[in-house]
RNA sequence: GGGGGCGUGGUGUAGUGGUUCAACAUGCGGCCCUGUCAAGGCCGAGAUCGCGGGUUCAAAUCCCGUCGCUCCCGCCA
């Protein structure tokens, strides 16, 4: 027989039909009993009068919870019933896969075991909605990206992670036995979609795993995370990078809003707001200004840079005073970037460059690329770092490259903004740290 | 790489030197209950308090070490 989803159940009053899911309680009487089934779109009561088959009862009361469950009955309207006013009336069950007692944990239970055990059993821990939630708007929003890009034409790249040379950045390496050498997990895309841009692509993007050798242990680092890539050419500055991503940043939001405002205010309790566009900007030096007038004070070390608690005063100030999530801090000092970052012109030392902070957290980084290939070979020498190493991508600027520029940003970054996710081991499918390599 | 915090039955917590210090909740097992509904009631099993060493007449409780987890800084998405 069909299954037919709970939530369609009331289409069926007087139907028998047959519902698969999960044994989310049961209360086992003395003469009835009740199995309260879940399956991805709702919960419903099923009622068992024991006497009418003593075997099927005694089944049943050895089932546990969380148990997968195929059943079929009858479903009747019955207004006692506070869960939707109906109820199947069982009449067949076949237990597909029976969970052992106890469980590991509680999915559904008042309260939750702490993270890391959790994460051990994290399939588990999916059951519950709000994970079920993440999720269902993390594959909305990142179809809601694709869509804004493919609109305008832009190509999609696969770039590979297994590399010859470190790709760029600061971030540690991960080296790994290949053949009779040695290989690195790729940190960024970043030579890739560049050379895309060598290509003649104009526009381009990837979704694809980045990975970090560095032992951060913050509720915002994991050591493979799901990078968004852009990058596209013919471009006057960075502007034109931070204008067409605030657009696609509001018709993502706005997407995840059209279809998932309702299960958002039920789940998490608020509204998702589409952000105005244009964010508002924020220059490096201004930045500074700013944290010293509202009374933030940076170390010394930091004259070039942010700190976490910066970014976080940045991001409550343009909150309260414009009322916005969002903001770009542009202009970077060239000390506090790749060598890649092109300077401006009339500015010697700063970059046209800028950091998005979404509610105070760092989601993405971009600029316009030094596209020039004197220029550039100058700015790597400046930073220390052998053309020999690096001639590979130097190379993509010999030929007739377009001035371009992009930025890299971080999907699970992104969800913790989005959802006001605490802790970004809740925004990823399956975690990956320092420590934890498993599931 | 640097710093802080935590580590008690399956799970979440209480207890900060002795005399119920091993408790409470939940889960688990059993029994009871005219259809319950986040069910309820009664009974029961379950932790030598991460591990090792030390202080003390006495340690879950203090000290040292170690391991694990966690958060912050550094680094970044």
């Amino acid at each position: 027989m069909k299954r037919t989803l709970i939530k369609d159940l009331n289409q069926h009053i007087g139907e028998q039909v047959t519902i698969q899911g999960w044994l989310h309680t049961l209360r086992d009487q003395k003469n009835m009993q009740f199995l309260i089934m879940r399956d991805r779109t709702g919960l419903v009561q099923v009622a068992h009068y024991k006497k009418g088959d003593l075997d099927l009862a005694e089944t049943i009361s050895g089932l546990g919870t969380e148990s997968a469950l195929r059943l079929t009955g009858k479903v009747i309207e019955n207004e006692i019933v506070k869960l939707g006013g109906l109820e199947i009336q069982l009449e067949d069950l076949l237990i597909e896969n029976a969970a052992e007692i106890p469980l590991p944990f509680e999915p559904f239970g008042e309260y939750l075991p702490e993270q890391d055990f959790r994460l051990d059993w994290r399939f588990l821990d999916l059951r519950r909605q709000i994970n079920q939630l993440i999720f269902e708007v993390q594959t909305t929003a990142v179809q809601a990206m694709r869509e804004f890009w493919l609109q305008k034409g832009f190509i999609e790249i696969h770039s590979p992670k297994i590399m010859g040379t470190p790709s760029e950045s600061g971030a540690e390496l991960f080296s790994l036995p290949y053949f009779d050498t040695t290989a690195y997990l790729a940190q960024s895309p970043q030579f890739y979609k560049q050379m895309a841009m060598a290509a003649g692509f104009e526009r381009v993007f990837e979704f694809g795993p980045v990975f970090r050798a560095d032992p951060s242990f913050t509720s915002r680092h994991m050591t493979e995370f799901t990078g968004v890539d852009m990058e596209i050419s013919w471009i006057d500055s960075h502007e034109d990078v931070m204008a067409t991503m605030e657009r696609w940043l509001a018709y993502t939001t706005q997407s995840v809003i059209e279809k998932h405002d309702e299960a958002i205010a039920a789940t998490l309790g608020h509204h998702l707001e589409v952000p105005a566009v244009p964010f508002p900007r924020i220059t490096m030096a201004e930045a500074h200004q700013l944290l010293n007038e509202i009374g933030y004070k940076l170390p010394f070390e930091k004259k070039f840079d942010l700190d976490p608690g910066a970014e976080r005063a940045l991001g409550a100030h343009f909150k309260e005073t414009q009322g916005h999530d969002y903001v770009y801090v542009t202009d970077w000092p060239f000390e506090a970037r790749p060598f890649y970052h092109m300077l401006h012109p009339n500015a010697p030392g700063l970059t046209r460059s800028f950091d998005l902070l979404g509610k105070g957290l760092e989601i993405a980084t971009g600029a316009q690329r030094e596209h020039r290939y004197e220029v550039l070979k100058a700015q790597a020498l400046e930073k220390g770092l052998s053309l020999e190493v690096i001639q590979g991508y130097l190379n993509y600027f010999r030929y007739g490259t377009p001035p371009h520029g992009g930025f890299g940003f971080g999907l699970s970054r992104f969800m913790m903004v989005l959802l006001d996710l605490p802790n970004i081991r809740e925004a990823v499918y399956i975690f990956r740290g320092p420590t934890r390599l498993t599931p």
